[in-house]
This record gives structure tokens, C-alpha cells and sequence, in this order.
DNA sequence: ATACGATGAACTGTATACAGTTTTGTGCAC
DNA sequence: GTGCACAAAACTGTATACAGTTCATCGTAT
């Protein structure tokens, strides 16, 4: 496989599986020696990667994991919804033909038990990754190879956000909305599916608590005055 | 500004104002003299832009601007339709302030002006570029920063496409739907809006010719037996 | 005259080199 | 012991070098 995009793969999974946390720096020279290759690979994938909006360039300082902003959040929340809200609803015409719904539903199916599987087996990390690509999954089994792509981008900025903004976000539930939006699906009932989806969103986004310091602000929050002890815990 | 991204927006602008054709070939050596750097610079542009979706690359052979299939060309089609109905039919609570609409309004009704003058004034570049910018700008007057980007690399890909499938699309036409879908939005009636939002995506995917020989094989469509005319051209 | 093969130019893919800047670490003064 | 200045290391940004491949041109044989 071309290496540079092997490498910006890599980085994504590693993204969307929460190893890589936002604001983390990703030095040239590190990637380049992790991956047995010159820094010339690693920049060009950097640079895909800056393109679809994972990392940023500080000049001279080095690339970075994007923080999202709230604001930024609130926009990749907002541009989710609309995306997989239309998905939903343009789905009519293909499930007026009826037969291809049913290998769609049986792929949803097998990802739901994986996502169940990743959360009784509590590997965090395929845990995490799993419950967004279901969104990405579902995007590409209606045939929206482009809107998929998308919705992957979208999905890791979300999941940027979580892990920014101290989600609160229940693995389990989110993996009983997976299935509740399926059963609405198999059911024909696209209107409940697309209402189950912007609720599940609105759950996910919700659980994300804006009042949370953010990964940056951290230090400055864990040295915050605060009301102290007694007696100091200084000797 | 930094010199990819420089490098990268130019290509893009290239393509939207249809400068570029799909296929067509992009030589690292070519670009970074004609930008004065080096290949390397160009190189992580192009990278860049195949992340993108603007640009292949054919190992071992270069870089070439992307050819959408039709079927890709539908994809991105799709994929407009499902966004930008969803971006109009998303802003009613921005309606419902009332007060920002307005200049909305103001905006779009200037970019339609704009649109005009180069219909007018017959300069095709930047025709096409306006007559593509008007959706992303649409998305970008709503506030979906995220959704504004995606918007300009669908558009940028449908442009491929017009391109491609020798669109016979009417400028004219689509500049008079963009100022009646701003009406309805002025109205504030946003199903209509995003009905002839709708239609007039409709009407620019029809208006290409899927019968059309793609670009590539152009050489095999002129080569193809045809009805002879009588004596042979030959001599 | 045509077709095939060889030689050479041009180009891509990757690594390395180099200049300039940021960061880190050390030592000295106070 | 604390703070500042200076030096060295590390790192980024860009250019260049080099190997391997593709493409074109020319020559030769049929």
C-alpha cells in the first residue's frame, strides 16, 4: 500500500479510537522513525490529513491533533445531523425496492453484535471506534460512497470533541439506539429511523459536557484555586 | 500564506472555473516552476487535493485531475441533494430569530448579482465558479462552516462532471432558480426553498449528457463506425 | 515502408542535506 | 536558592540528490 496514506489511516483509526488525543503533537521525525521512513512520507500525510481536517501546522512548532473548539463541535454535531438525517430520509426510493434492505439490515446487525462484543470484551478502543463507524457503516451501505467519506471525517471530529469535553457518553445505550434505529429501518419506518438517529445524536452531543476543561486548559484547571484543606497538604 | 495550501486553492479555483478538464495531467516539474518552489511543495499540495478527492495519482505516472465516472458524478449529485435540502430545511430555527435572515438575504441577492454580471459579461471562468459558488456559498450564509467545505468539494466534483458529460446546462437558468429559491427563503418559506433547491440540482444533472462521450474516450467515440456519407472521406 | 528493439530523456518516489527557528539545558550572577 | 543569559540540541520548512521507471526518439532489420 502507498505509505503516506498508510500512515494517515494509521493516525485516523488511531483518532477515531481515542489513542490520540486532541492537541497531542505528532512530531515528523518520531512518525518517520515509528513507520521506518523519511520525514518526506510522513509530511505528505500530514498534509492529507490537514486537508480532511484531523491535524494542524502551528509554523515552525509542529502538527497537532485539532482540539475542536465548542463552537466547532456544535458544527460537526450539527453537520452529522443534517447528513445522516438526509440519509435516512433519501432512503425511501431504494427501500421501494425492497430486496437490497435486507442485506443492508443483516450488515447493521453483524455491526451491532461487534459493538456489543467491544463493549462486554471493554476494549476501550475498538469500543470507541466501533459505535462511530456504525454512523460510517450505515452512511455506506445505503450507497453513499461519497457522504460515507464524509461522515468519517465528521465522526472523528466528534469523537475529537468526547474525548475534549469529558463525554459522559453511555457506550451501552448508544449501542441499544444502534439497534432501535435498525428495528425502525427493518420496519420500513424511515420517519422513526431518522428520529431515532437525531436523538441519538442529540444524546451523544448532550453527553459532552461544555463546562468540562478543556485538554489544553487542563493544567490550568488542575491549579486553579480552589478551596483547600485544613491544613496544607504542602509539608 | 502558506505555499501548498496557496498552491492547492489555485488548482481548486482552476477546476471550479472548469480551467482544468478532468484528465487532464499535472506534472510536479511543471507546477513547482510555474510556482517557482520546489516539487516538494508541490507534491504535498497535490497531496492535499487527492485527500480531497480533486486529484489520482497513477503510480509511477503522475498526477491527473479526477475523471467522475457517471456513476460517481450521480454519488456527488446525491450527495448535494441530501445536503443542501438538509442545510434548508435545518434553518428554521435560525428563522425563527428572524433578525440575522435578513442579511442572509443580502448576501446571497448580492452573489446572484455577481452571478449576472459574469452571465453578462460572458466570462466563462468565472461564470462557472459563481454559478458553483453559490451553493457553497449558501451553506457557508447558514453557518455550516464544516458543510461549506464538503459543499465546495461536491460542487467542485459536479463541476468534473458538467465538464466531462459536456453538460449543455443554462447559466442563465440556474442563476434565475438561485434568485427564486432566495425568494422563498425571504419568504420564509423553506420547503419551497428547498423544493426548487431540489429541482434546480435536478436540472443542472440532467442538463449532462450521460450518452456523452466521457473525455477519455473521446479518441474511441470519434473513431467508432458511423454511417458513412456516401464517398468515402479518403481520398 | 513498416515493425520492432535499443538508447536516452523526462519524470516519479523517496531519502538526505541544509538553513533558520524553537526549545531545552547549563552556567553564572545576584 | 533564584533568575537570566547564552549555548547546544532538536525540529521544522524547503531544496536538492539519487534511484528506478516510464515514455519518446531513433536506428535497424525484415
Amino acid at each position: 500500500m502507498s505509505s503516506q496514506t498508510h500512515i494517515a489511516q494509521q493516525v485516523v483509526e488511531a483518532i477515531l479510537a481515542q489513542k490520540l488525543s486532541p492537541g497531542e503533537r505528532l512530531g515528523e521525525q518520531e512518525l518517520a522513525d515509528m513507520y521506518g521512513v523519511s520525514r518526506t512520507l510522513v509530511r505528505e500525510a500530514l498534509m492529507q490529513l490537514q486537508a480532511r481536517g484531523f491535524v494542524e501546522v502551528r509554523p515552525r512548532r509542529g502538527w497537532y491533533v485539532v482540539e475542536p473548539s465548542v463552537e466547532e463541535a456544535r458544527d460537526a454535531f450539527s453537520a452529522r445531523r443534517i447528513l445522516e438525517a438526509g440519509i435516512l430520509s433519501a432512503v425511501d426510493e431504494r427501500a421501494a425496492q425492497g430486496k437490497p434492505m435486507q442485506s443492508v439490515i443483516r450488515t447493521l446487525r453483524r455491526h451491532i453484535v461487534q459493538e456489543q462484543q467491544a463493549i462486554d470484551g471493554a476494549d476501550a478502543a475498538t469500543r470507541a471506534f466501533l459505535l462511530a463507524d456504525f454512523h460510517v457503516c450505515l452512511a455506506e451501505c445505503m450507497g453513499h460512497r461519497l457522504l460515507c467519506d464524509v461522515l468519517r471525517d465528521l465522526t472523528a471530529r466528534t469523537t475529537l470533541a468526547a474525548t475534549l469535553y469529558q463525554s459522559q457518553h453511555d457506550a451501552q445505550q448508544s449501542c441499544a439506539q444502534h439497534s432501535d434505529i435498525v428495528a425502525a429501518l427493518e420496519a420500513r419506518d424511515f420517519a422513526l429511523a431518522r428520529e431515532r438517529m437525531l436523538a441519538h445524536i442529540g444524546n451523544v452531543e448532550e453527553a459532552l459536557n461544555p463546562q468540562a476543561p478543556a485538554l489544553p486548559d487542563r493544567l490550568k484547571a488542575a491549579l486553579a484555586p480552589i478551596a483547600l484543606p485544613e491544613r496544607s497538604l504542602s509539608r
